[in-house]
DNA sequence: ACATCTATGTATACGCTGTCAACATTGCTG
DNA sequence: CAGCAATGTTGACAGCGTATACATAGATGT
């Protein structure tokens, strides 16, 4: 029953299936075209068993946002642990992973960030959280790093807010076509991404 | 026939009615929400009366974001120039300026930023050539700051890319409400993104 | 001044969308 | 094995973007 969708009335696994179809979808035509009907279509089921499994397109939308958020924790963590003790390679490693999510995933980033959810009628503990656990890793670090004298005496948060800004900034840059010409490719972005954060760190006034 | 559009079979000047009431239906509604009947509605005409200005629905958000970028340009310029002579204070000054901008605007700047745009089958030079006279006043800044010593002898287009990505990346993370709490206000957000600009311009490492 | 051309607005229709309500099928549980 | 809860289907509805055909009016040339 769970393998074979075409033959059964139920279909076994449509929650999992409609989350890696929607996620296809999006890829394919942005999260602006997207349609329930067509995604419904696409699973093979009626264009209201959907209802059943996600109470709103929101709702799935929450959904798919949400697992956008825990492979960018993934991601982000995975690229600080390479670097264990290394606070300053760590914070550029973290953002160069960031951005390069953000390239690989150009629409599903702007599904997470651009505005195409309803804050207003979403559970909202659920997204707040699995996006605050990606925060709470770069905090992690940076405190790691005012402890051991390199980064800035500041406010963490403040440090913080400043290298996600910065990051998120040049992500939603290259994601929403502003940098066309400048960072289409991938080696470009990780480059570029890299030479940014380093700005980040020595300042841009001459010393 | 201009004042007065219910009693006249022509509207008088539909195009920038349009627009205005577009832009205030996108403030209440979001960008995603926003639909042209509803506009047409509110602008008192046929549901199809927009097609006589605007070939389609996306030819219509063009303009509207066109509008976004143009103000943005202004509002940064003016910034710059009341600090005329002091790069630091004039690129501190123009970020703020954006982030402000967009904190008073985040629905537009969504629209602009966000992927509502369909870019494939817009007629884009117009789009791209309003953005990049943004863009191009932060290259002059920061071009004017390196020949007076002030700022750090690196390939213009670097910093300025670093630049804008810090402000932008802050100012999306505002509109797109990842930062509630801590910069909801008007004045917290100022007193933020100067503070965050500064950490770029000394550099997050302890010298 | 008047005929005509063009710009602008309307009416109607189509297929697509999200969502609701009523019904059908299935697997689980007592 | 009876019945209940979970899951899927059918049909309907209003709202959407947009194409087509038509109506009106302002501008233009004689």
């Amino acid at each position: 029953m769970n393998k074979r969708s075409g033959e059964t009335y139920h279909h076994g696994n449509l929650h999992g299936t409609l989350i890696a179809a929607a996620i296809e979808l999006i890829r394919d035509k942005g999260p602006n075209a997207f349609s329930l009907r067509e995604l419904a279509k696409k699973a093979g089921v009626s264009h209201t068993a959907p209802y059943r499994h996600f109470k709103d397109k929101n709702a799935l939308l929450v959904a798919i946002a949400e697992t956008g958020f825990k492979t960018l924790t993934e991601r982000t963590r995975n690229a600080a642990m390479q670097f264990d003790g290394d606070p300053k390679r760590q914070l550029i490693e973290t953002g160069v992973a960031y951005v390069e999510l953000a390239l690989d995933n150009p629409e599903i980033t702007q599904l997470m960030f651009g505005g195409f959810i309803d804050m207003e009628k979403c559970p909202k503990e659920n997204l707040d959280s699995t996006a605050d656990n990606a925060f709470q890793g770069l905090v992690n670090l940076i405190e790691s790093g005012k402890q051991s004298g390199i980064f800035r005496n500041e406010e963490t948060e403040l440090l913080a807010l400043a290298t996600w800004s910065m990051v998120h900034g040049l992500a939603m840059l290259i994601t929403g076509g502003q940098l066309c010409g400048i960072a289409d490719e991938q080696d470009q972005v990780r480059n570029l991404s890299a030479k940014v954060e380093s700005l980040l760190m020595e300042g841009i006034l001459v010393r």
